[in-house]
DNA sequence: ACATTAAGTGATT
DNA sequence: AATCACTTAATGT
């Protein structure tokens, strides 16, 4: 497929793309899609072509929790761990939008590792992006109100999905930031009235 | 018209 | 910030 090229190419030689498009197989979601749940084996791993993809953790009891988007250009770092380990995935990652994605056979993984310069700056490059997203996400956690948490999670989702409507219900938030929907619906109502945002019944606009 | 689901709000912990 | 209890508004059948 050609759309390997045009997302990949100035990123990696093109003898790995020509490679790629060889072992890779081309997979479809669409929204709302589980690509891959929690405890799976993960015996490829995926390189994202069109589309947003979301990653959510799930603590202990029951509680999903939204980590972060990945988008074109992006793979998803955690399962390049679960390949070589042959661990069980820890996290989900579920289609946001119509997603295109092209799954890697783990076999290949280490060999290119040395075979392509392109691959390890790729690889490595990709870790260190993941992990300043999992920091400003522990951040997030950690030492922000819920009010703070509500706005970054806005930010995120506009930015992943270039757009600044976005559909769902305040339930769907209060989900994945693991609170409860009264508090969400407080807060948005607040941020409604600073001018920062337009409520309506299923569907937010976002103004900043 | 009625039932169901989403959202708003005061009071309490 | 969470929970309860209730109201109001939008939507589906």
């Amino acid at each position: 497929m050609d759309l390997l090229r045009e997302t990949y190419g100035g990123v990696l030689e093109p003898e790995l793309i020509l490679e790629l498009q060889r072992v890779a197989t081309i997979k479809n979601f669409t929204e709302g899609d589980l690509i891959i749940d929690y405890g799976q084996y993960v015996r490829s791993m995926p390189l994202l072509l069109t589309g947003t993809i979301k990653i959510i953790r799930r603590d202990m009891e029951q509680g999903d929790l939204f980590l972060y988007y990945l988008a074109k250009g992006d793979t998803c770092t955690m399962s390049i761990a679960c390949c070589v380990g042959l661990k069980k995935s820890e996290i989900r990652a579920e289609a946001e939008t119509e997603t295109v994605v092209a799954m890697v056979p783990k076999q290949y993984l280490a060999d290119w590792l040395g075979r392509y310069a392109s691959w390890r700056a790729f690889i490595l490059q990709s870790y260190a992006a993941r992990m300043d997203e999992l920091l400003q996400s522990i951040d997030n956690l950690a030492f922000m109100d819920m009010e703070s948490r509500i706005v970054y999670y806005l930010q995120e989702k506009v930015k992943a999905l270039d757009n600044r409507i976005l559909i769902g219900t305040h339930q769907q938030i209060a989900t994945e930031l693991n609170t409860s929907r009264v508090v969400v619906s407080r807060i948005l109502k607040k941020l409604e009235k600073e001018q920062k945002i337009v409520l309506l019944r299923n569907e937010i606009r976002v103004l900043f």
